[in-house]
DNA sequence: ACAAAAAGTTAGAGGTGACTAACATAGTAT
DNA sequence: ATACTATGTTAGTCACCTCTAACTTTTTGT
C-alpha cells in the first residue's frame, strides 16, 4: 500500500514534469513545501517500489508504474475538485486544497460513482 | 491539531458510551482494532490535550471540550455517510466505512455545505 | 477473603515521515 | 580551470502510532 505522503510525492512528480518527464527535489521540496532532505527520503522509497527511475543527485522521473498510479491518483483529484466546484460552489482554489486532503481516502468505487454523478449534474444543469 | 488517530479514539468514546458516558479501554480496542497498550498511549494523549477525564485503570468519559470534538467529527461522519447512501446510493455497512476515512479530511467549510447540499437533494426527491 | 481471570499499564522496539546541520556534487560564470 | 552558487545527500533527532511481552490492578466466583 502507498502511504498519503508518498502518493503526494508521485502526485507532485507528475504535475511538474515537463515534456521530458524529469523533474528535480527542490522543485518538489517547493511544491510540496518540506525540506529537500524529506524528498531526498521519499525518492528512496519511491524507487524502491518501482515507482520513480532515479540515481542519487539527478533529475528523476515516474517509471510506467508510477505514471499509472499518478493517473489514478491525478482523477481522484480532479473528480473531487470538480465535484467541489460545480457541485458545491466551492473556489477552485479552496476546492483543490480541499481535494488534496481527501484524495487519498477514497477508493476506487466512491470515485467512480462520484465521476458519474458529477458528469450526471453537469449534463442536467448544461455546464 | 488533531491527529486522524486521536479522533478516531474520540469517535470510539462518544459512539460507546453509555448512559454514564464512561467507557472501558477494552471496549475501545476491539471497536478499533488496535491493542489495549495502544489505547492507553492514546488516553493519555486525549487526557493531555484535556478531552477525557481518565484515572489509570479507571473506566473513563469525554470532557465538555471532548464532547464538543465528538460532536463535529460525528456530523462529519453523518453528512459523509448520508452523502454516500442518499447520493451515491452506497450501501450503508460501506457507506459508514468510506465516511469513517474521509471524514478526517474535510473541515468545517466543506460539512457546511455537504450538509446543504445533501438537505436539498433529500428535499427534491422527497427522501 | 482469596485465588483465578479479566482488564489495564509499562517498557522496549519498529515503521513512517518530518526536521536541522553538515557535507558532497553539479552547474555557472569569470 | 577554478571558485562560487545552487542543488542534493547523509547523519542524527524527534514525534506519532502501533505492536509484543511482562507486569500490576481490578473484578469475579467460590
Amino acid at each position: 500500500m502507498l502511504s498519503s505522503s508518498l502518493e503526494d510525492y508521485i502526485e507532485a512528480i507528475a504535475v511538474l514534469a515537463g515534456d521530458s518527464g524529469y523533474v528535480h527535489a527542490s522543485t518538489i521540496s517547493e511544491y510540496l513545501s518540506v525540506k529537500k532532505s524529506s524528498v531526498t527520503a521519499a525518492l528512496r522509497n519511491l524507487k524502491k517500489r518501482n515507482l520513480i527511475e532515479y540515481q542519487p543527485y539527478k533529475p528523476f522521473k515516474l517509471t510506467l508504474l508510477g505514471q499509472e498510479r499518478a493517473i489514478e491518483i491525478l482523477q481522484r483529484h480532479t473528480v473531487l475538485r470538480d465535484f467541489f466546484v460545480h457541485v458545491l460552489q466551492i473556489e477552485m482554489e479552496q476546492a483543490n486544497l480541499a481535494a488534496c486532503k481527501i484524495e487519498h481516502a477514497i477508493g476506487a468505487d466512491i470515485t467512480e460513482k462520484l465521476v458519474d454523478f458529477v458528469r450526471d449534474f453537469k449534463k442536467e444543469r448544461s455546464i
